[in-house]
DNA sequence: GCCCGTTTTTATCATTTGTAAAATTTTTTG
DNA sequence: CAAAAAATTTTACAAATGATAAAAACGGGC
């Protein structure tokens, strides 16, 4: 997916805000197992995805959860970093070679204080960000496992082809027998 | 909580643009049980909570499940309407009598168009909201509905002396009778 | 203070989900 | 292609949660 795309999908840019923005962009590839984001941390990039997968994870109580996937298109950044300036408890990293579109978050905070068009459309990125954070919660807490299952299937099948099924299972909420439980239910 | 006050925490705004903010803002007061939002339109009001408690909540397969409380200084409005111009999927209601100061979208729209600063201090808000909807997905996918309780308890200890514990458990994501044994465990 | 309706807790049993370990399948590597 | 490693599924049992019903506690109005 080319930078102009992913760019104006969010929100339609001038073309000189465009323009603008495209300057501070510089391209970057990764391996496989990379590690973009770390936790802890204050992490002052942005990407957004060319071409690969991401997953963002935590460490908790029972070893680490999925709770993002990132693929062709999506933002990646940490956002209590990016939003709050505070350590993120998030780690991402690349589950495929990746392709990705790099910004300094300083750079584009300078955009912000400058550029109104910038700005908004910025603001509309978050905003995006938001509901599909929002949808996730809903389903989390309306949904079964196995209905939450059935919609990822729907929404990304790429998606079981390309990431382990344990990465599947805690991004889901549950173990990675249940997952199997709930596949073997559906076939 | 005073207008100026609650426009303040989210970001700093200069007193121009803040006036020019206050210009579009009425109070209004309604009584507890009053519906604000309704799910499956489009809304095109916001508010911030002065004083008072709402709840947001969708009908789903068993019975309505609470997903969200409003109290003093908190943005109300449905997210999905206000992003992304669609009908949203969750009904806000007063759970005690409120003082509201209320805005209309439209207003908004044209002071983000016309206002930098507005613009900027209208992203931060929301990346705010995005921060506190990103820890609760945590939360639900990381934590035991015990240990949600429990910071629940630390973190909005009057929530529990004012609302009732049917919402409580469906914002836990658990029953009511799960809610009561966790309860009793503690005790 | 007492009554009535609402809210919360308790008890019982059925169902779901988790844990641990073994068996199977798939993928990688020499 | 075969052996080894990794990923996934299956099994058996334990723990947690849900459904339902009934009892207890609470709160507002008179």
């Amino acid at each position: 997916m080319e930078i102009d795309e992913i760019l104006e999908c969010f929100h339609p840019l001038p073309p000189q805000s465009r323009a603008a923005l495209k300057a501070y962009i510089t391209e970057v590839q990764f391996p496989k197992g990379h590690t973009l984001i770390r936790a802890g941390r204050v992490e002052k990039t942005l990407y957004f995805i060319r071409s690969g997968i991401v997953r963002a994870y935590s460490d908790g109580a029972r070893g680490d959860v999925t709770f993002w996937f990132g693929k062709e298109g999506d933002l990646v950044v940490s956002m209590k970093s990016y939003v709050s300036g505070q350590p993120g408890y998030e780690h991402i990293e690349t589950l495929e070679a990746c392709d990705l579109y790099q910004m300094r978050a300083q750079d584009l905070e300078g955009l912000f204080a400058g550029d109104i068009h910038i700005a908004n459309w910025g603001r509309k990125l978050i905003g995006q960000e938001l509901i599909k954070t929002e949808e996730r919660l809903i389903s989390m807490q309306f949904k079964t496992a196995q209905e939450r299952y059935l919609d990822l299937m729907s929404a990304a099948p790429d998606l079981l082809q390309r990431v382990q099924l344990c990465h599947i299972a805690s991004f889901l909420g549950i173990t990675q027998v249940s997952l199997s439980r709930i596949r073997a239910e559906i076939r």
